[in-house]
DNA sequence: CCTACCGATCGGTAGG
DNA sequence: CCTACCGATCGGTAGG
């Protein structure tokens, strides 16, 4: 045993230090001496260092589903929504950036079993995007040559690959992120008849 | 000494390790095994684990600016520019998907030094995406409210993260591939007034 | 949560 | 390129 709230501790210590060097390349002594105890004693805490991994991996992606799901199940234009579940998305990302990035770099360090079992929600979860993409093309929103597939994959690309380059001390909104690539991607990059978008 | 390529075989067992399980948790002794010797006989060919790691990111950091460098300092619109640097990007990283994924993926485990060179490049390389983008704003082909920063994110996002789903398995041609993300990119996914694009 | 320690394994070297 | 081996360090455990 020990105080209350020191599970959260490692889990922190580990979320940080996972995130600058990679799960293989930290040590659980690292991750002990950060909430100042012997190496040892994680295993009062916690079964194993993997397990550290993929509680944190785990809850990000519950967090993803959390903040997108309604949006993608909500009313609304498909436009709307599409900027929206980037948003919210992104949002995740620059919130918890380091979260994050073990939960889209890291996940490979994982067993098998707990590899698939993410795999599984990542799947769920990317099949919120195709459901708006397939509501809008449907509803005639979106151009009816948009292929749901890569219209996905263009959206949580550039979702997801805000965390190998976004720092927060770069002063940008997060919001603002959001907006400028959902901009880009209704409107497209070329110069339409008008002037208009 | 040795019979020559060697050391070619070495860095080419590297390379499916580090692809598939990740720099830090391939051992020498499994990169030497795959090539038939004992663990210490690997330091006949190279001088470290790491020196194998930097020669593989610089070969393929070099592949991706021959490749994409010369369509982007050639002539010609730039959307068509743009696509050919998109399909020109991704087919490397189809064609060298393990390489591909060591360069995207493992260039943390380098050493501060290596890790800034490999930087540099990188910077040098995104800059020829936002020169096409700056012309075709500049020429009135793209339309200005264009951000040339977020313009270059978006495409290098798309063609960055196929390393992350392509499966050559798949049957998915590349020039297809790049050719989706370009349509997708320039036109955007709105219905236009008319119906072309 | 500490002390003490485990078997295994790591990257790398010496000396041929 | 092998044999033999190094010091260090790894994740984890026993027994309080």
């Amino acid at each position: 045993m020990g105080r209350p709230g020191r599970k959260e501790e490692l889990l922190q210590a580990a979320v940080t230090l996972f995130s600058q060097k990679g799960y293989h390349a930290t040590t659980v002594r690292e991750i002990a001496e950060a909430c100042g105890m012997q190496s040892g004693s994680i295993y009062a805490h916690i079964a194993s260092k993997e397990d550290l991994l993929f509680q944190i991996v785990i809850e990000v992606a519950d967090r993803f589903m959390e903040q997108v799901g309604p949006i993608a199940r909500g009313e609304g234009r498909a436009a709307v929504k599409l900027g929206r579940a980037m948003a919210a998305h992104i949002a995740v990302v620059t919130d918890s950036l380091e979260t994050a990035t073990i939960f889209l770099h890291e996940w490979r360090a994982l067993s098998p079993d707990r590899r698939e079992a993410v795999a599984a929600r990542r799947t769920a979860y990317e099949e919120l995007f195709a459901a708006i993409i397939r509501e809008g093309v449907a509803s005639g929103e979106f151009a009816p040559s948009v292929d749901e597939r890569f219209a996905r994959l263009l959206v949580l690309s550039a979702a997801n690959w805000v965390y190998q380059w976004y720092r927060p001390q770069g002063g940008l909104d997060p919001t603002a992120v959001a907006e400028r690539f959902a901009e880009l991607i209704l409107g497209g990059i070329e110069r339409r008849g008008g002037e208009e978008r």
